[in-house]
Order: C-alpha cells, then structure tokens, then sequence
DNA sequence: CAAGCAGTTTAGAATCGCTCTAATTTTATT
DNA sequence: AATAAAATTAGAGCGATTCTAAACTGCTTG
C-alpha cells in the first residue's frame, strides 16, 4: 500500500540526501529525481541544467554546480574527466568502466566484470588508490 | 648577430620535425628541445610556456598550444585528460598508463607490461579502439 | 511555533584554460 | 630575390566553471 500524494521515487531520493548527510532543499530533491528516478545516467552540467528547465524546474546553473559537487563529494555521483572541455557525472558509483565514443562525446559503462585488470602496481610512496579509471577510447 | 651555433641535439630535434612534417621553426625548436632534451616528461602548456620563458625562449602562448597540437597530431607527444581544468602532454607516446598524484597534480608514468588489462571487450557497434586509458588515482 | 543561524540559492561578474582572428613574419621553393 | 604557403603573434573572444555577496530556507532550540 502506497501513499498516493508522496510517490516511492520521492522518498527514496529525499533518504539518499538524508542519509548522505545532504540538506534535501526543493532544489536538490528536483535535481536528484532527475538524476536518479530512471537507471544509470552521464550527464553534463549544462546538459542537466538544460533538462531542468524542460522540465520546469527552476534552479540556477550554479546550483546545478553547486548540487553536482555536492553530490559527488557524497559519493552519489562520479565526477569522470574524458575530455578537457568538460565533466561528466556518472550515476552509477559502483566499481566499473567506461566506452568513450570520440565522435559523439558519450559514455557507455562498462562493466568492472568485463575487464580483468591484474598485477595492478602499487601506488609510490606509501600512497593509497583512490580509484582506477580506465576508458576506451574508440571511434567508427 | 645570430642567435646560436647548431649543436648535435638540435640536430636531432631537428630531424624529428622534418621526419614528422613539420616546419623546425625557430620556435618549434626550442620548445621540442625542452620537451625531448631530457627524459619522458608530462607538461601543461601553461607549464612549458613559463619554462621557454625562464630560458629566454621567446614564443607566445599561442605557438605554445599550437606547437603542442601540432606535435601531438604527428604522435610526437600524447594527450591526457586527468583533471577537466587543464590537459596534460605526454612525451611519451608508447603503450603506457599512469599514476595520477591528486594532491601535486604530477604524473607518473606505468609501464604496459606493469599491468595486465585481459577481456577487454570488443568495441560495440563495430567501432574501432582507438586508446585504452588507465589512470590509477593515488594520494597519501 | 517563532527566532536565529548555518547552510543554500542566486544573478551576474569574474576567471581560467584555451582558441580564434587577422595582420605580420618566416620558411621553402622558384 | 620573388613568391607562395605556413607559422607566429597579440590580443580579442569564448565556453565552461567558479566566485561573490546578498537574499532565502530548512532545521534546531527555547
């Protein structure tokens, strides 16, 4: 039995602010349903401003930045850098890689199961892995 | 008066224009001396402007990017793309990855054999792989 | 449930890395 | 040397992102 005013989806993104320690303000909340309501997602900045006011919501671009940053620093996005003249966030946070197709600038995941990456060098100096990106490039 | 005697190093730097199709310039020169005079190196083009600049090389930022373009299209150097803000040169150009310093920004170079990369999958809709990059993010 | 305040949002200015423009200079060719 | 093509340059321009500082809002407390 569900309440009909708040739909699932809602509650779901307003805990995953909740829970990442993130005020759930009118703003954040839209984003995040944009965001996460369907599956997996690579956006821009300008690309979720831009579906932001498609969709009648009404935020600033620098609160675009601003929820995005937030976001990735509460681990609920990646932040992937393809492309020196922009950013992209990536929904899905798990452990996985990435197609980059050059013509057309998109994303396609893939899978960490699908690659197998061994013998990985130990980071100098006493340093910890942050993480592995690892893109291929490809093009038709 | 002249600026200065040939040496055998400009020789050889020389000759990687000419091989490559490129003018050697006065001021491709210089800077391909700074870039392949000493071992393999990462450089930004702010970075390498201000070393032609502490060593009286006068060349404007312009030729810096076009000089860096110019040889990364001929395979003298490679680009990468760690940090959206600014693009890296790489000296470089064999089978490679990288370590990523997040706190200094500097990189270090992983030898191929340092890393087995098994499985990759086929690129999808008949696309060709034009790069596989890895970058393995560190910090203390 | 009002007050207060830290946390957020915002418009617009500012910045940053980089590219473009159009005039000038160089290089390679005749 | 004359020519044409290519390269260089200063500075304007540009697109993505960040900053500023004023207004607002969610949250806690009395």
């Amino acid at each position: 039995m569900r309440a009909k005013k708040t739909s699932p989806a809602d509650l779901t993104v307003l805990e995953r602010l909740r829970t990442a320690g993130l005020r759930p303000t009118r703003q954040r909340l839209a984003l995040a349903k944009l965001l996460f309501a369907q599956g997996h997602r690579h956006v821009t900045a300008e690309g979720l401003f831009n579906e932001a006011k498609d969709n009648r919501v009404d935020v600033s671009l620098a609160t675009v930045y601003n929820a995005l940053h937030d976001f990735t620093e509460k681990s609920l996005l990646r932040e992937i850098s393809i492309d020196s003249s922009r950013s992209y966030f990536d929904t899905n946070v798990g452990d996985h890689y990435h197609f980059y197709f050059e013509q057309t600038g998109k994303l396609q995941d893939i899978p960490a199961e699908r690659i197998a990456l061994a013998n990985l060098p130990e980071a100098p100096g006493g340093a910890t892995v942050a993480r592995v990106d690892v893109i291929i490039r490809v093009r038709d």
